[in-house]
This record gives C-alpha cells, sequence and structure tokens, in this order.
DNA sequence: GAATGTGTATTCAAGCACTA
DNA sequence: TAGTGCTTGAATACACATTC
C-alpha cells in the first residue's frame, strides 16, 4: 500500500506532465465540443467526423488530428487558487498537508515518481492514450474503443498490457540486470526500460520538487491503476 | 530468397461483477 | 433480473526475425 501511494503520486506527475496543450487548442477544442453537442440534438444522432468537419469549416483531417491532441492533453488545477483572501492565495498544493516523511523516503519517492512518470511517456502511442483516458479521464472502454478504432476487448487487453509495461518499466530500473536480453521481446523491454533510465540524471530525478497527491477525487480515480502497477 | 518461427494486433464469444 | 462495463481465452491474420 506504502508503494501504491508513491506510485499514484508519479502518475499524478505524469499525467500533468502531459499537459501540454496550448490556449488556442483549448479555444478550438471548446468550440468542437460546442458544434459537436449542437449537430447531436438538430441531427438527433452523433454527427459523423465530415459532418463536424463542414460545421467548423475545417478539413477532416484537422478535425481528427485537433481530437487526438485534445484527447491526449490533461489538465489537472493543481495550481487553481482556492481561497478568495487576496493577500493570501493559496494553491491546491499549498493546502496539503505535510506527510512528515523522513528525507531518504522523500528522495526515494522522487525518484520512483520520476521513473514512473517516464514510463508513462514512454508508453507505446496507443497504450498511453488508453492509461491517459481510462484511469485519469474517466472515458469508457466504449469511448475509447471508438476514438481508437478497435473493439473494447482490444481496449481492454491494451490496459492490461500498458500495466505489466508499466510495472516491468519500473521494475528494471531496480534491478540492475548486465545480463544481454534474448530474443525480440526481451531486447524491447529492455529498451524500454533502458530509455527510461536515460530520459533524467538521478540528479534531476531526486532533485525535482514532487507534487503532493493532492485532489481526493482525482486520486480516487487512479487509485485501481495504482494498485496494479504497484503490488 | 524461401521457409519457418515468433511476436503483435485484432475480433469474437463467454462469463464475471456491479447496479438500478 | 436485465443492462452495462469489463476481462479473458481462443482463433486468426499479419509483420518481422531467424535460419538454411
Amino acid at each position: 500500500r506504502f508503494a501504491a501511494q508513491r506510485i499514484r503520486g508519479a502518475i499524478i506527475d505524469a499525467v500533468r506532465a502531459a499537459d501540454w496543450a496550448p490556449r488556442s487548442v483549448r479555444t478550438l477544442a471548446r468550440r468542437l465540443d460546442s458544434v459537436e453537442q449542437r449537430l447531436a440534438s438538430s441531427l438527433g444522432r452523433i454527427p459523423s467526423i465530415g459532418e463536424t468537419a463542414q460545421e467548423l469549416g475545417v478539413g477532416v483531417e484537422e478535425v481528427r488530428s485537433l481530437r487526438e491532441r485534445v484527447f491526449r492533453s490533461v489538465v489537472l488545477a493543481f495550481e487553481h487558487v482556492v481561497t478568495e483572501d487576496v493577500d493570501e492565495e493559496l494553491t491546491l498544493i499549498d493546502m496539503l498537508a505535510d506527510d512528515g516523511r523522513e528525507p531518504d523516503a522523500e528522495l526515494e519517492d522522487r525518484e520512483l515518481k520520476s521513473y514512473l512518470r517516464e514510463a508513462v511517456a514512454h508508453l507505446p502511442e496507443r497504450h498511453r492514450l488508453i492509461v491517459v483516458g481510462y484511469f485519469i479521464q474517466e472515458r469508457t472502454s466504449e469511448e475509447l474503443a471508438r476514438f481508437l478504432g478497435v473493439t473494447e476487448s482490444r481496449i481492454s487487453q491494451m490496459r492490461t498490457e500498458a500495466l505489466a509495461m508499466l510495472r516491468r518499466g519500473i521494475e528494471a530500473q531496480y534491478s540492475h540486470s548486465q545480463a544481454e536480453p534474448e530474443g525480440l521481446v526481451e531486447r524491447r523491454r529492455a529498451d524500454y526500460a533502458r530509455r527510461i533510465t536515460e530520459t533524467s540524471s538521478v540528479t534531476e530525478r531526486i532533485g525535482e520538487r514532487g507534487d503532493p497527491d493532492s485532489d481526493d477525487r482525482f486520486c480516487e480515480e487512479i487509485d485501481r491503476l495504482v494498485d496494479l502497477v504497484g503490488s
């Protein structure tokens, strides 16, 4: 359970780091959403991508691209000000209680979070979309299946695969195996673990300030993922 | 270059857990 | 109890690597 809590924090970091979307994308995304809702109510069904594109005055490919970009992005309001007092602007992060952990535990925590952040970031594209979409954005398998153009069962399988990859990727950071991997699969796994390691130095990993495990609702949503990865 | 082996991606069907 | 969401195993097709 202890490891699970720490991994949960790392996942939050990872998702947060993935929130790259510029304001222009957000604006267009809102417009897209609005147009889709309007079309849906007037047509009495979900509008096709072509209809949506026509309504927006853009190309079909552009709509597809936008949907994908928006889907990938995640916004977490950790910096959201939670007080009305101008002199005391407290953010969600500020409101989090000090857990009183020892310094060595804190350093270990930061390293683990960093590893997991990179592990999520280096997942194959579709697996990453599923992890973020399912565990963080609360999308159903059906939604994800529609989005990726596969069946729900395939989503389930890829979700399981993604969790296994995350677990192996993290474990590899602590195994220090010198053995040359044999076989294609093992080499790919080793390469995945290596990419996680190479993304940041030890100093960077333990030096970054880990964001607290804030937002109870959000934490509850990803608890299932944490339990699976951390067990 | 062809044959073979291995891994990956996918669908389908059956079944489980939960909820209204 | 029916509906929903999800998981799992079997089967298939395809891609890529290895061997001869």
